[in-house]
DNA sequence: TGTACATCAGTGAACGCGCGTTCACTGATGTAC
DNA sequence: TGTACATCAGTGAACGCGCGTTCACTGATGTAC
């Protein structure tokens, strides 16, 4: 039975991707199963063979996230020392690209006001993925583990994206960017931005 | 016809606080121009003699109420010197009493991630009302005015207080908050906070 | 002061539409003998 | 190896519902004479 288990889960996880890039542009009111589905190359009703509900799906899809997106770190990661790891996390995150492709952002930044309204399954799979990040953070600080420190630095980085998401103004969604960057890096006892990379895309 | 105008613009008024409240807590996707209007004791009928659409709600539902949330910061400040009223709008912001009161809080809190997927008026709404917000905070640092400083420290606050509304725990939430009110006032330049206020509900 | 008329805020029925969910079905796949 | 059967992922029609918007109307208010 192995050989259909596996298809199913590759259906499984076409959903789930699909799921993922429209829950973080549109938001949980936003999407639609039938959309979803079509996106994935289904119909609608086969929907229920794979989650119990449209909340269910919301739950799944974050945390599926969350897992995508921790691979994602660790492979930026490979071959740094912590603190340049940390160093390019914070410019990754804090990045116009970030704030512009919010369909493949962290569920931080794209979802943090809707999951507040949303079940106690999706608001779990969020207090998860968010005490991930914290742990990644902490223990790459360069004076030492520091959670509450990280919870800081965290806290101001996905305030920045959102906000930057958020006004009118392109010059006012620049300047959140950047001057969060400057204040996440000096808080967190990094050196200041190399010139060049102030500039980049 | 002074009168009849009168009358009519008490009728918006009120149907502007309904969706105030309405649209804090639930989002733009997540009220009803039916309810709002039942709310203000009116019938859905009428929406459209005072707005052209939902999206036009949203736009000026916003506007009204960052307009009433500077007058209710006025009030908070009468009699401080610039830093004591820093410092109240600080705490207040990063109290538990906002975090469990979303219908009636801070936009930038309970609306970010929803502006970000909403129509340019809006947009701009949201803008205008976070600007004010800087220009308040900046012109009130001990240090003198800073708007990047003060655009900072309002990113941080604000993010504090969509995090911990969206967290599942109740222990993490309160750390977030917590961890904030000190952040904030250090980088703000304000002394620490007093032992009691740190147990304020 | 009194009457006829115009205005327009608000009513309530109706609309078309898209949504989440259900369900009888089909047909490819895997199992038993 | 070949045949009969069971399973179940996925199909597609159907459902009830609530939404935003429209529209013919009504009746209180204000204006003109």
């Amino acid at each position: 039975m192995t050989p259909a288990t596996d298809r199913k889960q590759e259906t499984r996880e076409r959903v789930l991707r699909a799921a993922g890039a429209a829950l973080r542009q549109h938001g949980p009111d936003g999407i639609g199963i039938a959309d979803i589905m079509r996106q994935a190359g289904l119909t609608h009703g086969g929907f229920y063979a794979h989650f119990k509900s449209k909340d269910d799906l919301v739950a799944q899809t974050l945390a599926h996230v969350f897992g995508r997106m921790t691979a994602r770190a660790a492979r930026l990661e490979q071959g740094l020392a912590p603190a340049a790891a940390l160093a390019a996390q914070i410019d990754r995150y804090l990045s116009p690209a970030h704030r512009d492709n919010p369909a493949n952002g962290c569920p931080l930044t794209t979802l943090a006001n809707d999951i507040a309204r949303q079940s106690d399954g999706a608001r779990r799979e969020f207090d998860a993925g968010m005490r991930a990040l914290v742990a990644r953070i902490s223990g790459r600080l360069p004076g030492g583990p520091d959670d509450a420190l990280a919870r800081a630095l965290l806290t101001e980085m996905a305030g920045a994206v959102m906000l930057s998401r958020a006004v009118a103004s392109p010059a006012l969604s620049d300047s959140i960017l950047a001057g969060a960057r400057v204040s996440v890096r000096a808080r967190a006892g990094l050196p200041h931005l190399p010139p060049e990379s102030t500039h980049a895309r």
